[in-house]
DNA sequence: TCAAAAGTGTTTGTGATACACCCATGG
DNA sequence: CCATGGGTGTATCACAAACACTTTTGA
């Protein structure tokens, strides 16, 4: 923008990269779209599409997302922007990956039926067209991070969930086992969930109680200087 | 990439946007430069440029920051990508920002002379076109969580650094005061530095010792599983 | 009655923080 | 001789980590 004029040659396509999160049987999963057509066809590969003239990058990752699950307003967050996706049609093209994280109970299961798309257990992930497993490499380092820094676990999970639901994401994302009592006390004294009275049967004979994120309480606390740390 | 096929009129221009660091008497300074020409004519500027068609993103930054400094292989990092830059030249355009973190007494003086670039103290910045001085901060949120994470400080300093230098970095980036008693002995208890026999005599009539990066023994210990953490 | 998951507190250790005085030297 | 910045060690506190047994109940 500054040194040189540009030329028309130097044009890109922009194509966003998709990495919808969902977590689900104590897995923490990625859904991915299997090619129907080109040189890469058969092969799984990230959700994704080009942008559009007259959008922003932001609202592209949104509508691709929204295309493929039927949902909106879920957390989203840009990753990185990558040069490397072997050119196809002979066209430069520059890709920008964002994370999705969806409740994957919410999403809409008729789009699964009619698209060749799939849930991948992060560690089942298979190789993928382009830079697409980089990619994936890269957000979960992205995820590992704002799990720690964000209440971000809560947008994978269902309203009620249990303690041990919530432990197992951060697991799961994190890479390493936790202790059950030290993980509890940790929530306990951040003071951001609410205990139901009601019970998860399906885990237990004995039940697990049910909890909800306090998101009101948890904006106030911000306000006041509060900073969320796991 | 999977849903549609693109159209000739989807493609974007690609801007690149360095912001170049650099710390000299206890301030982080940016480098900014004047616009010569066109409606933002006189107004500053992060440094940047187009991407051109065989190259790629991280080339492109470096070759801009190059073409600036005179110096190479300096820190450099992508930061985000953004679609808001006003456009211009009624063209679309995605803009990817980048940090630079260069020693300030290495770069070439001489291109300072003959461009109209300058150095801003980081509280000084003016209102940039577009949206640089939003990038500007986000690049800074980005700088605090690096320099906490990795020893790029030094980065920063030249190669022979008194232990005052290296912890106003650490503020100026953090936004603290820090005790120069708990500084050290954390340092120290990293055992990174190594301690010279020499003094700098420029900034005290009893001199401060000059330490080094010991990059060699912060590899060796990295590999051992070290993890560094200020 | 037993297998399987839920629930519950305390102790210990490590690392972060707070803090004040003497030293060396050039002017 | 004094003003200026350099250099040094310890006590306290807060948080992280380790750790084991009892409860519930469906099969």
């Amino acid at each position: 923008m500054t040194l040189n004029n540009y030329r028309k040659e130097d044009k890109v396509l922009l194509s966003i990269e998709c990495i919808i999160y969902g977590f689900y049987q104590d897995e923490l999963k990625i859904l991915l779209i299997q090619r129907e057509f080109g040189s890469t066809k058969d092969r799984w590969s990230l959700i994704g599409d080009f942008l559009k003239n007259e959008e922003e990058l932001n609202n592209a990752a949104s509508r691709i997302v929204n295309q493929l699950t039927g949902l909106n307003n879920m957390y989203m967050e840009q990753v990185h922007s990558y040069s490397k996706p072997d050119h196809i049609l002979e066209e430069k093209i520059i890709s920008v990956s964002y994370i999705a994280l969806i409740n994957i109970e919410n999403y809409c299961k008729n789009i699964l039926k009619e698209n060749p798309i799939k849930w991948f257990a992060i560690k089942d992930i298979p190789s993928l067209v382009f830079d697409h497993n980089k990619m994936i490499k890269d957000s979960l380092a992205l995820l590992r991070n704002r799990i720690s820094n964000r209440p971000i676990a809560f947008e994978l999970l269902p309203e009620k969930f249990t303690m041990r639901q919530l432990q197992k994401i951060y697991e799961v994302i994190l890479g390493t086992e936790l202790d059950k009592r030290n993980f509890i006390n940790k929530f306990n004294s951040l003071d951001l969930l609410n205990k139901l009275n009601e019970k998860d049967m399906t885990s237990s004979k004995k039940g697990a109680f049910l909890f909800e994120f306090d998101e009101v309480k948890y904006l106030r606390k911000v306000a006041e200087g509060f900073c969320f740390k796991v």
